[in-house]
DNA sequence: TATTGTTATACTCTATAACTATA
DNA sequence: TATAGTTATAGAGTATAACAATA
C-alpha cells in the first residue's frame, strides 16, 4: 500500500518537474479548466489562502494564469488558465502516464475489483 | 486511485503534524530504527545529502536524533535515534491510522486481493 | 461587522555550488 | 583523486497575523 502510494506520488512529482511545476503549482493549475475563486482552491487544496495567493502569482508571472474579477462580488478574484496554462495542463496529463500505465496492466475485471476494494478501503462514501 | 492516494497522503501528513513533526522529518525518523550513514538516507529519500543535513539537524535540535560516527570510515555520521526519537516513532505509528483502518476494512480474502492487485498494477516487482 | 484576498514575515523543504575532512 | 558530509545561498511551499476592499 504504502509502495504503491509512493510510486504514484513520485510519478506525479516527476511530470509536474518535466514541465518546470511544482506539485503544488499543478494541483492548482489542474483545478482551474473552470475558473474558481481563490478561497474555493483553499478550502479544496486543504491549505490557507495566502498560500494559493503566492502560487497564483507565480503561474501569474509564467503566463499560464490571469486573474479575472467577479462580476457578482466585487472581493473576489476568478484565476482562469490562457491558453498557455490549458497547453500545460494537457502536457502534464500527457506527462502523468501512471494511471493509464497502472490500469494497462489490469484486466477490466480486475480493475472494477480494484477500484471497488479501494473505496471499501476508504470507508465506501468518504 | 487519485482519491485514495490522496487520503493516504493527507492522513500521513495530519499524523506527522500531531507530533509536530513534517512529513519529511518523519519520513527520515522511521528510517533511523537501525543508525544508518547521511547518504544512504539521501538516496533511499531520492533527495540531495545536503537536504539531510538539515532535516538531521532539526531532528538533532529537538533531541530525537543524535549524530554518531562510523568506527570504519571517519567521514561518515551515523545518526541514530534518542529515547524521545524511538518514543515519536511510536507515537507517529499510534498515529497514522490510515493502512490498519483501510486493513480492518476488508476480509483477509479482499486484502489478499488488493495487495495482488497494487503490485500487478505497478508492473509486478518493480 | 463579516468575508475575500493580499502583504509581511518566518519556518521548512529542496537543490546547487563551494568547501572540509577523510579515504 | 574520489567520497561523505557540511555550509552558504536561493527559490518555493506553508502558516499566522495584520491589513485593504467589498458585502
Amino acid at each position: 500500500m504504502y509502495q504503491f502510494v509512493d510510486s504514484y506520488d513520485r510519478a506525479y512529482e516527476q511530470a509536474a518537474s518535466s514541465l518546470g511545476l511544482s506539485v503544488a503549482q499543478v494541483c492548482v493549475l489542474i483545478r482551474l479548466e473552470a475558473p474558481r475563486t481563490m478561497g474555493s482552491l483553499a478550502s479544496e487544496l486543504d491549505c490557507d489562502a495566502s498560500n494559493i495567493t503566492q502560487i497564483v502569482n507565480r503561474l501569474e508571472a509564467r503566463g499560464l494564469v490571469v486573474r479575472g474579477s467577479s462580476p457578482h462580488d466585487g472581493r473576489a478574484r476568478l484565476p482562469r488558465l490562457t491558453d498557455q496554462g490549458r497547453q500545460a495542463v494537457a502536457e502534464f496529463e500527457r506527462a502523468f502516464t501512471f494511471p493509464d500505465l497502472a490500469r494497462s496492466r489490469l484486466t477490466a475485471d480486475d480493475l472494477r475489483t480494484l477500484t471497488r476494494l479501494l473505496e471499501a478501503a476508504m470507508g465506501g462514501g468518504s
